[in-house]
DNA sequence: TCCCGTTACTTTGTCCGACAAACGGGCAAA
DNA sequence: TTTGCCCGTTTGTCGGACAAAGTAACGGGA
């Protein structure tokens, strides 16, 4: 069955009109003539100027809502917008899970992720940011003994530290880890005796640092912070080797989804 | 136009039909009843099932085959499949570009990822991928004087080593970034005589590095190749805080796209 | 003149029925 | 074994239709 010739011919593709379609106004977007906030038109519109039935428009319609280019809001008007991250980080932690990675890599990507994040947090937090994670701290601290409040807290402080670094790269870049890696927490804080103390007391520390612009301090407590997270994980009795299961992050992913 | 008083109510969200067609089947596949390889019916088959019209289930199927969740194959039947990163990778990189993001951000994060990647590659790297990076280094030798094909060869450098890292999670977190960040190579080779030269230079020390196991000189090589790439750059007489605009990435992400 | 409710129009979401093109598989001829 | 043909299935596209929900215009009352 092995074909000893090498494929002289690329497969023919034939793109389907509501492909084209949607490419067209992707086209559109991408190249500038058509900017965020801007309307395209009605359904009815589209199908004068493509010339195509309205149902061919609406297939194309939707595939381009999806990939978070065009919106509609309220029954109405279809226009241009911004992708946001958001969408399209759960949609990658929903590929990462089904592509069975390991707890292991989960955590070496957290710690490469992190300690880049509170480095730019270091250089570049404003007041804002801070306020803002002191509040979270502070609510924290109130819920140390409350591991579902607890996660979400600590889920939250670490986007609050990636915000902080004002790269939005990064931000993105971290987010489709970090949306299956924080809300582990829970379990852990649930099985490990001062689990939340130790995470409540590294969080404090690291908005010290942040406010104080120690880089060394602020790497040392996230490498710190990060590290607890894989020795709670192991006292757990599970494996760091093991995939994230699907079971594991329906609940997870559900939550996510609002 | 201030409510004072909070939302007593959440604002109802009815769903429409080719939505919960869409979430109905991702509900199926999320929670492993469904599995990558297993078949979806016929749209018929849906029809039946879900007791509505074929065009509201293709509308929904687009959307599950946007996200990479089903796939068609050969105009025959539809099939769950693992979504792979690329597609999602290169939505992201566009969400990027439209948000505006400036070079700075893009180059800390590469930074940050690619010490990260070069970090589990030389502690997982197997002779398999130290020799996809030998030849790949061989070809850059080859190409030392050819812009375009030493930036595409640069990309696929830092794709094969974050390979080497055996880190699904932290080679899907570069990609968005590493698309938009190492095409510009192209674009400072031209300018920058030497650069070609440099960048092959630091590759090969970090193929040694990686053969060698040597953590320290890696980090430092490619802190350095890095570097290198953002002070020829600024050379390129472009501010490095700019946002990386549309028309650069018209090009790029069309070239991107197969 | 300004406010507000009613009315008429527009747009979306869904449905129905239809047809050409492409595919898969079976079978016969070369 | 290869080639050509037939036939049932499935997808892509089409035209037309209607209810619900939005929008805009209109007209009456204060």
């Amino acid at each position: 069955m092995s074909d000893g010739e090498p494929n002289r011919f690329e497969p023919i593709r034939v793109a389907a009109a509501y492909e084209m379609v949607a490419e067209a106004i992707e086209r559109e977007i991408t190249s500038g003539r058509l900017k965020p906030g801007d309307e395209i038109g009605t359904e009815a519109e589209l199908v004068r100027q493509f010339g195509v039935n309205r149902s061919t428009v609406r297939e194309g319609i939707r595939v381009l809502e999806q990939s978070g280019l065009v919106r509609r809001e309220a029954a109405r008007k279809l226009f241009v917008c911004t992708p946001h991250y958001r969408n399209l980080s759960s949609r990658m932690s929903r590929a990462l899970v089904m592509s069975e990675v390991t707890f292991r890599e989960l955590y070496e990507t957290a710690m490469v992720l992190e300690l880049g994040a509170i480095e730019g947090a270091v250089a570049k937090a404003d007041d804002g940011d801070i306020a803002a994670l002191e509040d979270n701290h502070a609510r924290a601290e109130a819920a140390v003994d409350d591991p579902v409040a607890l996660a979400d807290l600590d889920t939250k402080f670490h986007a609050l530290i990636a915000r902080a670094s004002h790269n939005r790269v990064l931000e993105l870049a971290r987010e489709p880890a970090a949306l299956l890696f924080f809300p582990t927490s829970e379990m852990i804080c649930r099985k490990v005796a001062q689990g939340g103390r130790r995470m409540v007391e590294a969080h404090g520390q690291l908005i010290d640092s942040i406010r104080e612009r120690d880089l060394d301090r602020a790497r040392l407590w996230m490498a710190r912070h990060v590290t607890d997270w894989k020795k709670g994980f192991e006292r757990t009795g599970r494996s760091i080797d093991e995939p994230v299961e699907r079971a594991f992050d329906q609940g997870m992913i559900a939550r996510l989804f609002r």
